[in-house]
DNA sequence: ACACTGTGAGTTTTT
DNA sequence: CTCACAGTGT
């Protein structure tokens, strides 16, 4: 293996092998290299056991590129590794073990709105006011209690929550328990119990886990922590690898104490630098450390690169959020023309409602783009019916999942109904789905029948699992519960889209299940887990000739060539509830440093002094890290055009233009300007009645998941177009226009 | 039981 | 503005 590619501190972080390390590797310092040198170095040059490593990561997509990576280090004998989110590594555990902890291995995972659901009914159940007890801050305040503590039980006590929240939590955790499921926190909640409880479990693992990696140690909460300790114990050799500067998860319980004490919790520590920054150029990293140096109690370290200065930054304000959209859309096209590809640029705001207006002005200038984030396929609505329905039948406990699609498609049950069946239920202590199927004769009257049907539907199901092919039994459950014909009578959306996306969910299921050898029930438990897990950052793939756009927090781990930085306004970012609280201040600051560290080449920032939110205009003033960059930027940047705000805050935008399109920019120079470079040759449309491609018959198009095509044949107008399309896979299908999968490819393909 | 209508409320960030 | 939900009428 070749070590000479590294520089000398990466390199002894990749051969310190022995004992606990921490690498502190700055933004952009080769800290992916090392992890995966190191991997390569165990293993080929320590003769370790590609099974006793394991890589623990935060996101799918880390795991993804840092298994390929060592693969190509390594080849074949990087077989056996684990290299998993935090998560995934949890549910393998369990998976093997739970059953000491009192539940069925076949266990499920309730996602952010399973719980959001169980928790409504549980405030319902207890007769609160559901304004008072919102479900999703008791939901957070239960999450924080398990991430922080050992006993959530305890510090809900400590910390003095009320005792409606107490109780709340109480059912909370039976109800999972009675529903054989866990939620997100539980995965590690319950993991750490285990290890706590069965010490000849805990050391089964910690004999087979020789090596631990940790990446992205500054995101770790305080349960994780324990985990990686308790499980590094015996050998010792932990490598954790992270940025304080750049923990942006503390708002969901991410401790940034763990890496700041790391020696002291370690003793015997070593600590490496890495603080070369490989990725910027000197101008973009001078302003990176410039904002970061206004955050107290980090670990000290100077980040520094040997690039040339490269372009200014540069800082654009705009009137409104509609200027700023164009401004940034007339920069791309001006990027493309100087030799830049779509996939070199990164547009990135804090939060996902200012994708938007992005979004469409995109669409206007023809200019294609992706959308990371946001809800994923797994969290449509379609899906999760779909995959309700799957999770009966590998858990007849699954009491969320029968609310949900015990009455979807419509059959006649209503609540009075449900409700009835949940007195004879719990006379019985059963779950409700066995209630049905248990029904004496005669106990619920009229609605009985309809009851023994769905179970009977789910119970068909469940046999179908090991005969035939996955894919195919979802095909015949679809079909027997009528979900195409329920979509079709459903007027409220588009039929054609819904129905695509169910057609999707049976090809990922059939693909999915296509890699086992063996069928059965095992493999629609395998395939649940992995939709639970799934985040809609995880489908990134760098080929897609298109604009990225992504919150901030998303484009962590990430670098792009040219980046756009929107919305830099004080409560835009820092967001509103940050601007007084110098804790929380900070990490919006980190986020800050994160968004600029993203950038190769060139860094643009730009901020509206309009904006609209809720329907309404509101009015913000820059965002203190553009004083705080001053230096980087070009003289006088920070001027306003015009002297009109000395007190910015109160300043309503006197003079600004009312249309929704003002016709120039401040400035005077026409954002229209580069019209006639438009990426896909048409003309863009002047007013956004319809922000959708122009598809025609003959017209290429590019669809998000089926590639390029050919339209055949394109019905209805504008948004509302569907267009008949040849995918260039020999696939026919047919696509909503305005559904926003389809857009124009790049010339020449 | 269900469809329709108006109301009210809300936006960080995600495994 | 947009979604979720409660209340109304069939």
């Amino acid at each position: 293996m070749d070590l000479s590619i590294l520089n000398p501190p990466q390199k002894e972080a990749v051969m310190h092998t022995e004992g606990p390390l921490l690498v502190l590797a700055g933004a952009g310092s080769g800290k992916t290299r090392v992890l995966t040198h190191r991997i390569a170095y165990l293993i080929e040059t320590c003769h370790a056991d590609p099974y006793s490593i394991l890589a623990l990561t935060f996101t799918n997509k880390a795991a993804q590129e840092m298994k390929s990576r060592v693969e190509a280090l390594t080849g074949d004998e990087s077989e056996g590794i684990w290299v998993m989110t935090f998560h995934s590594f949890c549910v393998r555990i369990l998976r093997a073990e739970i059953d000491r902890l009192g539940y069925d291995r076949s266990f499920v995972i309730y996602d952010d709105s399973d719980q959001v659901s169980l928790m409504k009914k549980l405030i319902r159940d207890h007769s609160l006011n559901p304004e008072v007890f919102k479900p999703r801050n008791i939901l957070s305040e239960i999450s924080r209690a398990k991430n922080f503590s050992l006993d959530a039980r305890r510090y809900l006590n400590e910390t003095h929550a009320s005792s409606e929240i107490i109780s709340l939590f109480n059912s909370y955790q039976k109800e999972l328990k009675k529903s054989n499921s866990l939620d997100f926190d539980d995965l590690l909640v319950l993991t750490n119990i285990l290890f706590e409880e069965y010490p000849e479990v805990l050391e089964k693992y910690q004999n087979r886990f020789r090596y631990i990696l940790v990446d992205e140690y500054q995101d770790t909460n305080m349960t994780q922590y324990r985990i990686v300790e308790k499980l590094s114990e015996k050998s010792r050799n932990l490598c954790v690898v992270g940025d304080d500067d750049q923990s942006i998860y503390g708002w969901r319980g991410a401790d940034i104490r763990n890496i700041l004490e790391f020696e002291r919790d370690f003793p015997g520590a070593a600590v490496i630098r890495l603080e070369q920054n490989y990725r910027s150029t000197g101008n973009i990293l001078r302003a990176a450390n410039l904002v970061i140096a206004n955050n107290r109690g980090r670990k000290p370290k100077k980040l520094w690169t040997d690039q040339p200065d490269g372009a200014p930054v540069s800082y654009r304000p705009c009137a409104t959020d509609q200027d700023e959209a164009m401004y940034v859309c007339s920069e791309i096209l001006r990027n493309i023309t100087s030799g830049y590809s779509l996939g070199d640029i990164a547009v990135l705001y804090r939060t996902h409602a200012q994708s938007r207006i992005l979004e469409m002005h995109l669409k206007n200038y023809g200019i294609p783009y992706r959308i990371y984030g946001g809800l994923s396929f797994f969290q449509r609505a379609e899906v999760k019916d779909i995959l309700s329905y799957l999770r009966l039948t590998c858990n007849p406990y699954d009491n969320v999942s029968f609310y949900r699609v015990i009455n979807v498609p419509k059959r006649g049950i209503g609540p009075a109904a449900v409700s009835a069946l949940e007195s004879y239920a719990a006379e019985r202590d059963l779950p409700l789905l066995t209630a049905c199927m248990m029904l004496e004769e005669g106990a619920l009257g009229k609605y009985e029948k309809k009851f023994r049907d769905f179970s009977e539907l789910i119970l068909q199901a469940y046999g179908s699992l090991g005969t035939v092919p996955l894919a195919d039994a979802v095909r015949t459950l679809l079909q027997k519960i009528g979900y195409d014909s329920y979509l079709r009578d459903d007027k409220k959306e588009n039929y054609e889209v819904r129905s695509q996306i169910v057609e999707e969910l049976v090809g990922f299921v059939d693909q999915f299940a296509s890699e086992y050898e063996v069928q059965g029930p095992d493999v629609l438990q395998a395939f649940l887990e992995n939709a639970a897990l799934y985040s809609a950052t995880d489908d990134l793939d760098d080929t897609a000739g298109a604009v990225t756009l992504m919150t901030l927090h998303s484009a962590k781990g990430l670098e792009f060539p040219v980046v756009y930085l929107t919305g830099m306004e004080n409560g835009v970012f820092p967001s509103e509830r940050s601007l007084y609280e110098s804790d929380r201040l900070e990490e919006e600051r980190r986020l800050c440093y994160v968004g600029v560290t993203r950038a190769k080449r060139e860094l643009h920032l730009s901020g509206a002094r309009e904006r609209f939110l809720y329907g309404s205009a509101s009015y913000f003033p820059p965002s203190v890290f553009l004083r705080e960059m001053e230096q980087a930027l070009p003289e006088g940047a920070l001027e306003p055009p015009r002297p009109a705000r000395k007190q910015p805050a109160d300043s309503p935008a006197s003079g600004s233009s009312s249309g929704r399109f003002p016709a120039a920019s401040p400035a005077g120079g026409s954002l229209f300007g580069n019209r006639t470079s438009d990426l896909s040759g048409t003309p863009a449309r002047k007013t956004g009645s319809a922000p959708v491609p122009d598809v025609a018959p003959g017209s290429r198009v590019l669809h998000k998941v089926f590639g390029l095509g050919t339209a055949v044949s394109v019905t209805g107008t504008g948004a509302n177009a569907i267009a008949e399309i040849a995918f260039d896979s020999g696939a026919i299908k047919k696509i909503a226009v305005g559904y926003g999968s389809l857009s124009i490819p790049e010339e020449g393909k």
